[in-house]
Formats: C-alpha cells, structure tokens, sequence
DNA sequence: GCTACACCCTCACGTTACGTGAGCGTCAAG
DNA sequence: CTTGACGCTCACGTAACGTGAGGGTGTAGC
C-alpha cells in the first residue's frame, strides 16, 4: 500500500499557504506532520484532511487557539462556535460599515472646505443616509443619472446642509412613528401625506424620486436588511411600515 | 492667564482610553504630554486637540504610524490617505460579508446533517444566495411569510440540490448573457422568457415569487451594490440588463 | 564522484497596539 | 506622619506569522 507524502513545500503550493505557516501549526500542535530520517516534515492523507479544516475554521475567521478545540469536535460542538462566530462577525461587519460612513463624511467635509470637530462629526454619525455607499456604487453604476445627480448635489452640502436634512428625515421618521403607534393603517390618507413628504425630502436632497423609483426603495425598506436595521432605529417596526404605506400610496 | 492642565488619569477618563495607551502614544511620539517637575505627564488644550484628531484617524482603522504622517497635515494630503483607507476597508466589508455567508453554509449543512468537504464549500462558495443574510434578516422581519417559506424550505436541501441550484442560476445568468452579447434589448420577448425562467426558478426555490415581488427584486439588482455585485460577477452590465428586462416584462 | 541548485531544517528576532504586572516615587487628606 | 490614590519607568506577553541567518539534504547532470 502506497501512501501519498508530501513535503512541506508541496503542502504550501497545493493549500496556497506559506511553509512558515505550516511550521507554524507544527510548533503549537495544531497539524502535527511525521518526520522523515533526515527530520523532513511528512505530510500524509490526514494531515492534510486536518489542516483543510483548520484552514476553513481560519478562513472564518476563528483563531488558530478556537480552531485547537474546534477541529476534530463532533457536529454539535461546532455548530455552536458557528453561530458564536456568526454573531462577532457581523458586529465587525457593522462597524465596518459604520465606518465606511463615517469616512465618507470626512472625505465629504474635507472637499467642501468645512472643518467638522470631534463632536460635530459624532453628531451626525451613526446615522443612516444613502451616500453611505457612494464608492461601491460609482464602480457599479456610476453612469446612471438618478446616481450623477445625487453625487452632484451632496457634494455640495455643508455641515449645516447636512443637519438640516437630518432633522428632516428624524421628523419624517417620527411622523410615520406617531400614526404607528395610533393604529392608523399604512394604506390612510394620513400616512400618504407622510409618503409624500418622504418622496418631496429624497427629490429635495439626493435625486428626482419619481413615484416608482419610490415604491422600489419601499420595497427594499424591508427586502435589504441594511435598510431596515437603519430605519429600525429609530423605531421598531417603522421600515415594514414605512414600506407598506409607500406600497399602499403608490398602487 | 490660566490654561487648563490635565493628568493622564484625567485625560484617559475623558477620551475613554487606558493609560497605557497614552503612554505609548507618548513613547511614541504621537501625542507628547509637557511634563511637571516632578515627571508627572501633564496634557494642555493643544495636547487633547491633538489627541482628539488622532482618536478619529484610529477609530477609521488607520494604523499609528500612518496616523502619524496625517495628524498635522492640510486638507487635501488627508483627503487621498481617507480615500485610500476607505477601499481598503471596502474590501475588509466584503470579505466579511463572504466570511457570514460561508458561516451561514457551515451551519445549515451542519444542522442538516450532510457534511461538505473543503472543495465541496469552496465549489458553492462565493455564489450569491438569498439565504446570505438569513440570521440577519431573521431578527428583522422574520415573520414575513415569502421570508419563513424561503427558510423552510431551504433547511431542508441536500448538498445536491444546493449544486443543481446553482447550476440552474449559472444557465440563467448565462442566458441573459447571450441576450445581452448579442445586443437583444432587455424589452423583448426572449428576454421576457429567461425572466420568467428567473421568476420560476425563485419560486421553486426559495418562495412563491410574485410578479410584483420580481419588479421589485429587479430594481434591487441595480440599487443594492451587494446584489449588483455578486450578479456583476457572472459578466459586466449583467445586473442591469436584468433589471431592465425584468422592470420590462412585468410592465 | 562531484558540483550545482533547489529545498529542507532550526533558531530567533521583528511586527501592532497596547495589556499587565513589578517595583517604586508623589500628592493631598486626615 | 501615615494612608490611599495616583503617577512613573522598565519590561515581558499577545497573534500569527515574516524574515533572515547559518547550515544540512537530495538529486540531476557532468
């Protein structure tokens, strides 16, 4: 019975790591190879088996200490570390993101001229607003029109600017809040109004939000969680609201 | 003329940092506190400004030593190192982003009971799935009927069934891609029959899929960059000539 | 058999942004 | 004058390797 070997060398090659990494998981125990005469590392089937999964667990972006537990453990035991794992990713995720927003204002507030200080930049952060994804966008769908305009008009905003459209989406925001929390249906006159409000704000500071462009941004309110987790935030609930009303005004 | 003097005690509470942390900004040079007779780091207005300006660069992701060569400097050097820092944590979003959905595939097939392999995830990994931001969206609106069909029923597929699914996207994506190559514009009735493919292909997947729930997946397609991305992947312009012949077809 | 040359080995220090004591001085209150 | 809070300077530890230094091993070609 012939039994494939390999050497450190080849293992790097086929795995697309360094063989410093491969000394690496040999000198915490992670994967253990066997020694040749002259004390060559040898790798066979299952050490080969054990660090394609130690390498997954890594591409998750365990630690190599969570991965000592981890490999080899039955199902249940990691499917819980999954989930653990699952959780801290999408904390870094979101700060990620609220950097990307942050970094956007900097770059934004820089352009314009205006000096923001520690706090002003604070005040407005962590809040939603759809120039959050100005670059990812401008790569994908940079020659759309609705997209030029409301690069156009943004960039010119100042700080104050910036406030005031602020203040008016929290008071939008709180408008829908209030007919929530009174039971008044998404599909009354009353939210309609709202909508419309919404619809006026959006053409106001970013693009001409015809009816349609606005009934698809309702829908995303709750199709992209991105949207809704923004929107939540400022009540539980208000995006699915805020979606049916926009459906309801719309039809 | 009283100028206001801080302790390292007192400006570690104030900007919600360790001492050690000021220490080593000050070994490092970064933020140098005057000193009193007695050795004590003593931190003026300038020193907290300083600080401050820091503080913002790191909470961005930028390393000291680049925060070093910014703090200081006029507008327009800092504006290109944001730029820069903010492609950079572009790409960290995204590959976290990847990391959840890679998460998301390690439990399902764990809970399923089937196990992949290493080849076996990579070959469905990095395709786009609407089961991506499950956890996410099950916190938000998890009680929307489309969304607990779609979780029912894809709790339930085989590792084979995940595979013919993606065959099956592959070969409509394909297809709009002949259309698209071979200039077909996007109202027309060949491209409205791989849209009803696509249509079909969501409803036997994941959820009954509505007309109007289509038009409005459609729209995403071009407004979510994640979407536009991961459709993009498969060829240039892809997203929006779905878009358009989806928006075309249900018109 | 000898020489390249590619490949392997083991130290062992460097990296980032601090954490965490150890051992010891300083200051204001009682 | 003690006491406790606070400050100081070393200096080693952390995670996951990167990067040489200095020196064996294996084999292909002459």
């Amino acid at each position: 019975m012939i039994t494939k070997t390999l050497t450190v060398g080849d293992v790097a090659r086929l795995a697309n790591v360094t063989i410093r990494t491969l000394h690496h998981y040999d000198e915490i125990g992670l994967v253990v190879p066997e020694r040749s005469d002259s004390g060559y590392r040898i790798y066979g089937v299952p050490q080969i088996d054990r660090l394609q999964e130690v390498l997954f667990f890594r591409e998750l972006g365990f630690s190599l200490k969570d991965i000592t537990s981890i490999v080899g453990e039955p199902t249940y035991a990691r499917e819980s570390a999954l989930i653990r794992q699952r959780k801290l990713l999408e904390a870094k995720t979101e700060r990620l993101m609220a950097m990307l927003d942050a970094i956007d204002r900097a770059i934004e507030t820089d352009t314009t001229g205006e000096i923001m200080n520690y706090e002003e930049k604070l005040e407005v952060f962590g809040d939603f607003d759809p120039a959050e994804y100005e670059d990812e966008a401008k790569e994908r769908w940079g020659d759309s029109d609705a997209y030029k305009q409301s690069v156009k008009r943004t960039s010119q905003y100042t700080k104050d600017d910036w406030l005031r459209n602020k203040a008016e989406v929290s008071e939008i925001y709180a408008a829908f809040m209030n007919l929530m929390r009174a039971g008044i249906p998404p599909a009354s006159d009353q939210a309609a109004e709202v909508v419309e409000r919404h619809r006026a704000h959006i053409s106001h500071w970013y693009y001409d939000c015809s009816k349609e462009i606005h009934a698809g941004l309702g829908q995303m309110y709750v199709a992209d969680p991105r949207f809704t987790k923004n929107i939540d935030k400022h009540g539980e609930g208000l995006a699915a609201y805020m979606s049916d009303a926009i459906a309801a005004a719309s039809s």
